[in-house]
RNA sequence: GCGCCUCUAGCUCAACUGGCAGAGCAUCGGACUCUUAAUCCGCAGGUUCUGGGUUCAAGUCCCAGGGGGCGCACCA
């Protein structure tokens, strides 16, 4: 097909740019090397209250960044230069601004370093006079509508480096971002966690339910499994002595994309020997809100418009309350599988055949309350079908001690009292196994080299997992995780050679 | 994977029940010594996602394909 891709030939210059041939091929090699010396943009005008209009401070600085607006005015003209910390305002003369008529030619979007005095202009912004200038790249491309910026979502996920400076707001998103890990990373450390790599590439994949996506091993002629969650490799640090244990990954689930789930995501997980779920449930509500206070301030934000309040402690609530809240429903094992696929049906949820009474209890949970969860809720004690990986509840049977904290409904994590039994612990994962074999792609398989290493002996342990993407969006209150994710997972861009206009 | 919606200039968007494909910004040329999305004058810019069909006539209607969005399903 010889149609060109939507995004292929976008943003390309339509003419010639106005840097002229000559300038283009003059200047190709001529950018510095590097344009040393500079301040952040933003921290030029702070602090210059003293200054009068049209008064200069005598302070001479260096800036660099991108041009995104240029007012040129005869022979005076006005930029604004942008970096990452902000903008201020160039102001050229003429008579003072080293080759002034270059300067006021650049196109939106070149990177120029600049040197000059701090003075008010007459109109009373702060800038910098241009004496001496250097370009420092130039673009042959534009960042769009300078006032809307870039809509098509297509575009700015795939171009992200032109989102980045086309949308305001985009930058401090991820800023924000890096910000949250890395005092999510600061709270861990000062609570005695020590943080550590596994490995991405698995055998056999494990520690979660999902289906994984399959590499090969050229060197093995095996094919191995990106890895779908970090659990069984921290519980074995667990086993070998790390009493306190996190790691912050990548996990990789071969399912579909939506505005909520990225084929590739980040979670934190997170091993404490000699602790249990209730343990996990304060130390997640410490976490979330920490993150929050550390990078916005406060752990009372709004959300999509609505108020969300994560300062602790969080409301508790087991699923069958929730369940019976929400529709009025008394839903428990103890009812047993048929009065449990009556309830369901009678509310509209789906039951397969194979589904158990926990199955069951889970699916009605989930198609009728924990989307109108706005939380944040520490929704407790699940059914010990549909977790292998837990530890049966001490009081209440068929459940486990495992919880999940909601919020703005959705799932922000997994938690539980991790079971420590390896014969339990086989006897779960052969059920899994079971159902591997029958077709259920999503089911686990019996990992050995897991189960060995619980037979040294796993100490009562607390787990906990969080989706680190899911708490950044609730921070950056992004509807879609893609707002959070600097490249989110897209088709393959299809290029053909002749369809490469641009590069003509 | 299924359903619904969508795709028009580099960007943001118009174009009535089918009737000459447009604007703002950007780009390019010009004017301008204090602008703030500067302003003013001018040039240029299109396979209306692709391919087929219906029609005197298709951006518009129909079919197929592609990209994207949303929902369902799966999950964090």
């Amino acid at each position: 097909m010889a149609h060109a891709p939507r995004s292929a030939s976008r943003l390309r210059a339509q003419q010639p740019s106005r840097h002229g041939g000559d300038v283009v091929s003059a200047s190709a090699g001529d950018v510095p090397y590097r344009f040393p010396g500079t301040v952040p943009a933003a921290s030029v005008a702070s602090g210059r209250e003293a200054l009068a209009p049209g008064e200069g401070s005598g302070e001479v600085v260096s800036v660099a960044g991108r041009l995104m607006l240029t007012r040129p005015q005869g022979r005076v003209a006005f930029a604004e230069l942008r970096d990452w910390s902000g903008a201020v305002q160039l102001f050229a003369v003429a008579s003072s601004t080293e080759r002034f008529d270059e300067l006021t030619k650049l196109a939106l979007g070149d990177w120029v370093g600049v040197t000059g005095e701090v003075v008010r202009t007459k109109r009373g912004e702060v800038s910098v006079q241009v004496a001496s200038w250097s370009l420092l790249a130039r673009t042959r491309h534009g960042f769009g509508d300078k006032w809307r910026g870039v809509h098509d979502p297509d575009l700015r996920y795939r171009q992200r480096e032109v989102d980045l400076w086309a949308n305001e707001g985009v930058r401090e998103t991820f800023l924000l971002r890096s910000r949250a890990v890395a005092s999510l990373r600061r709270l861990l450390d000062e609570r005695g966690f020590v943080e550590v790599e596994t490995p991405v590439l698995h055998p056999t994949p494990g520690g979660a339910l999902a289906r994984p996506f399959v590499t090969h091993y050229n060197a093995l002629h095996a094919d191995y499994y990106l890895r779908i969650a970090t659990e069984l490799h921290l519980k074995r640090l667990v086993i070998g002595g790390f009493e306190r244990v996190y790691e912050v990954g990548r996990i990789f689930r071969n399912e579909g994309l939506s505005p909520r789930h990225n084929p590739e995501f980040t979670s934190v997980e997170v091993y404490q020997a000699y602790a249990d779920y209730e343990d996990m449930m304060e130390l997640t509500e410490q976490l979330v809100a920490g993150v929050a206070l550390a990078t916005l301030g406060t752990s009372r934000l709004v959300y999509q418009g609505r108020d969300l309040d994560l300062t602790p402690p969080w409301r508790r609530a087991t699923m069958s309350e929730l369940i019976e809240e929400r529709t009025g429903a008394a839903v428990a094992l103890e009812l047993g599988r048929e009065e449990l696929a009556r309830i369901a049906s009678q509310l509209g949820v789906p039951v397969a055949d194979g589904d158990g009474p926990g199955k069951i209890m889970l699916e009605i949970y989930e198609k009728t309350t924990e989307s109108e969860l706005w939380g944040p809720v520490l929704v407790v004690d699940y059914p010990l079908e549909v977790s292998p990986l837990a530890r049966d509840h001490r009081s209440k049977p068929g459940y486990v001690e495992r919880f999940e904290p909601v919020v703005a409904g959705r799932e922000l994590g997994n938690a539980f009292t991790e079971l420590t039994d390896p014969d339990e612990q086989r006897r779960r994962l052969e059920v899994q196994a079971a159902g591997h074999a029958a077709g259920d792609e999503e089911a686990m398989v019996v990992d050995e080299e897991f189960l060995r290493a619980l037979e040294h002996g796993m100490p009562p342990t607390g787990g906990l997992g969080i989706g680190v993407d899911r708490l950044v969006m609730l921070l950056a209150d992004a509807a879609a995780i893609r707002e959070v994710i600097l490249f989110p997972a897209l088709r393959p861009e299809r290029r053909s050679g002749e369809e490469d206009s641009d590069q003509a």
